[in-house]
RNA sequence: GCUCCUAUAGCUCAGCUGGAUAGAGCAACGGAUUUCUAAUCCGUAGGUCACAGGUUCGAAUCCUGUUGGGAGUACCA
């Protein structure tokens, strides 16, 4: 058990003998102190209860910690305008470091109620090689996907692949016309995109031409042969070249459905709409319009124009028959929650699309579907200059070449650093270097905000970033490379007295505090801050607090701690998909 | 126009379901290495939390307004 939850047990224990009236729903918060000076928990309880009940806050604070019943676990003391503050005691610590060792959940307890949680993330599109806006979406939801899976839950993930939309019709006409069957047997990938590109730029100054490229994805969806044929072509090419990145970043998929799995449900999907009478025809396109029970401010299909508000429908059905990404994403739900169960649905897309997802939750409450919907919505990657990364070219960065050079950066950095280890091995550390960097600088970051990607900084052995978390790992790894044996770390007697032991420990227990945290909210960014605290923590000790030269009870206290705080570090990355190399 | 996101140290960013003196990294300055990997640690300096009101014991955090930045806004995803 966290502390925190220990700690709100004991208060609202206390909280009862005192026989208080509390009011309907009030929970006691205890949360970790941010100042060490007041201890290491504190609770407000006193606070609110007092302005509930009319009472003096220190006073009443003052009755429940006669009442708290908390010996040996804790010193409890008022302070300021009412705080209850929380000092664990040493022996309290000391149990603490023997209770995570002997536990492989490192502290962090199973969720209570298991549920089915459909993770839909990455979602490229086929003949379109994965790109800079690709890295937030893969990587963010490889670390919830994880994150909640070890939490208990039944975690779903699922790549949504672009493979049926508009974007099609312009690669099958490009096919057709402007292939290069020799490009496309040396490096197939750029010969796809050099075809969409090439027709995409043609159509801005070409109605006529993007009519033609509307034709064949209608004609694809209904079935045209040569276009199926074409089109599988593609599909199948792409995603060999998709795996190859999925392998390198080390994230897999229960399935990978992409939107033309749910071909054939689609008219139905319409269909069914119209019958219940939430969607219609409207300008020649078949329309979900406003339920009509939100104010126009809030309602997703409202929109206000020139001050007056309008309907700003989503279309399920385009007027020339063809079907779109809406009603793909209408047809999965239903695949999700028939097939799967599914209780819950993260998407985690660009917040650029965040009225289609509202549009979309809303529909589907509206249709009677009971399921928790989440849009998991991120911001920009930008360029040093604040605007959007770009290429040389003006075209965005391929993700394959930002692993390169974040890799070649690490390989350079490594070269330097430790250039007496086999090459094969410098070779997978600057794999696990910089591809730790792109996934560490990615998930540090609040995903509502927009970002700076800045290679160098993310590479840099200082500051905040993968290699300073790898490097801890090493480090208290290496300090068991010198012992003869290992000990049996489940009987080492325990008995942490230094402060720097004292704030390792602290940092370790709070590791099952911070991985509920992060489904929270869904920011992975807790987790990854939090270990950079550990890592400090760690290194602070390592400083402080020789091992190898300590003996007796202080020499186990410590490798006890050490032990701890590898098994924390290692299992911590892994949550964010990042290796944690033995040396470096 | 309307909706959503956003504004915190010179730079890059945390902190936001209200809590005590607003944190970290980089850059700057000073120190630590015959000692478990110095890719480290310890310290100094650096702030009108965009601005103005409000809510209350208490606001970077919640509410209202203003300003700056980004995004979305009928057949693209």
């Amino acid at each position: 058990m966290t502390f925190i939850s220990l700690l709100q047990q004991k208060l609202q224990a206390a909280l009862l003998d005192l026989a208080l009236e509390l009011p309907e729903g009030f929970t006691v918060q205890v949360t970790a102190s941010q100042d060490t000076n007041f201890g290491d928990y504190q609770a407000n309880t006193a606070m609110v209860l007092a302005k509930r009940l009319k009472m003096n806050p220190r006073e009443l604070a003052g009755q429940i910690i006669e009442a708290i019943d908390i010996d040996g676990l804790a010193e409890c003391e008022i302070a300021g305008p009412g705080f209850i503050n929380f000092r664990l005691t040493p022996k309290a610590w000391s149990h603490k470091v023997e209770a995570i060792l002997s536990d492989d959940r490192l502290g962090v307890e199973a969720v209570s109620s298991v549920r089915n949680i459909v993770v839909d993330f990455s979602s490229p599109n086929v003949a379109k090689p994965m790109h800079v806006g690709h890295i937030r979406s893969t990587i963010i939801g490889d670390t919830l996907s994880r994150v909640a899976r070890f939490l208990g839950h039944n975690v779903i993930a699922d790549n949504h692949i672009g493979d049926w939309g508009t974007q099609f019709g312009k690669v099958i006409y490009g096919w057709k016309n402007l292939l290069d069957e020799a490009a496309l047997k040396e490096k197939p990938l750029a010969e796809l995109l050099r075809l969409y590109k090439s027709v995409h730029d043609s159509t801005k100054a070409d109605e006529a031409l993007e009519q033609l490229c509307r034709d064949e994805l209608v004609k694809l969806q209904q079935g045209d042969e040569e276009n199926l044929k074409i089109w599988k072509i593609c599909v199948e090419l792409s995603r060999e070249g998709l795996q190859k990145i999925y392998d390198r970043l080390d994230i897999k998929f229960d399935y990978s459905l992409g939107e033309s799995y749910y071909n054939q449900q689609l008219a139905g999907t319409v269909d069914s709409l119209v019958e219940a009478g939430l969607a219609r025809e409207s300008e020649g396109a078949i329309c979900a319009f406003s339920g009509g029970q939100l104010a126009d401010k809030k309602d997703p299909f409202r929109i206000n124009r020139d001050g007056e508000w309008q309907d700003i429908p989503m279309i399920i059905r385009k007027k020339d028959g063809a079907f779109n990404y809406a009603t793909t994403d209408l047809a999965t739900v239903d695949h999700r929650l028939k097939e799967w169960k599914a209780d819950e649905m993260l998407y985690v897309v660009d917040a650029r699309q965040a009225s289609h997802f509202k549009q979309l939750f809303d529909i589907t409450e509206r249709r009677g579907l009971d399921v928790k919907m989440e849009h998991i919505a991120f911001g920009t990657i930008n360029g040093k200059d604040g605007t959007p990364l770009k290429t040389r070219e003006g075209d965005l960065p391929q993700l394959e070449d930002i692993l390169s050079d974040a890799v070649a950066a690490a390989a350079e950095v490594l070269e330097e650093k430790s250039g007496h280890l086999p090459a094969e091995e410098k070779a997978a550390l600057a794999e696990a270097i910089g591809i730790g960097s792109v996934k560490f600088t990615e998930l540090s970051h609040h995903r509502a905000s927009d970002y700076i990607f800045d290679l160098d900084k993310m590479v840099a052995l200082q500051g905040d970033t993968a290699p300073y978390l790898q490097y801890s790992y090493v480090r208290v790894k290496s300090i068991f490379k010198k012992l003869e044996q290992l000990p049996d770390f489940n009987a080492l007697a325990v008995e942490v007295t230094e402060p720097a032991e004292v704030q390792l420990i602290r940092m370790i227990s709070r590791y099952g505090e911070v991985i509920p945290a992060v489904m929270d909210g869904y920011k992975p960014n807790t987790l990854a801050s939090y270990l950079i605290e550990l890592a400090r923590s760690f290194h602070s000790f390592f400083e402080a607090c020789p091992v190898l030269k300590s003996e007796g009870t202080v020499q186990e206290t410590r490798l006890a701690l050490c032990e701890a705080t590898s098994r924390v570090l290692e299992h911590g990355l892994g949550l964010l998909g990042i290796q944690a190399p033995k040396r470096m």
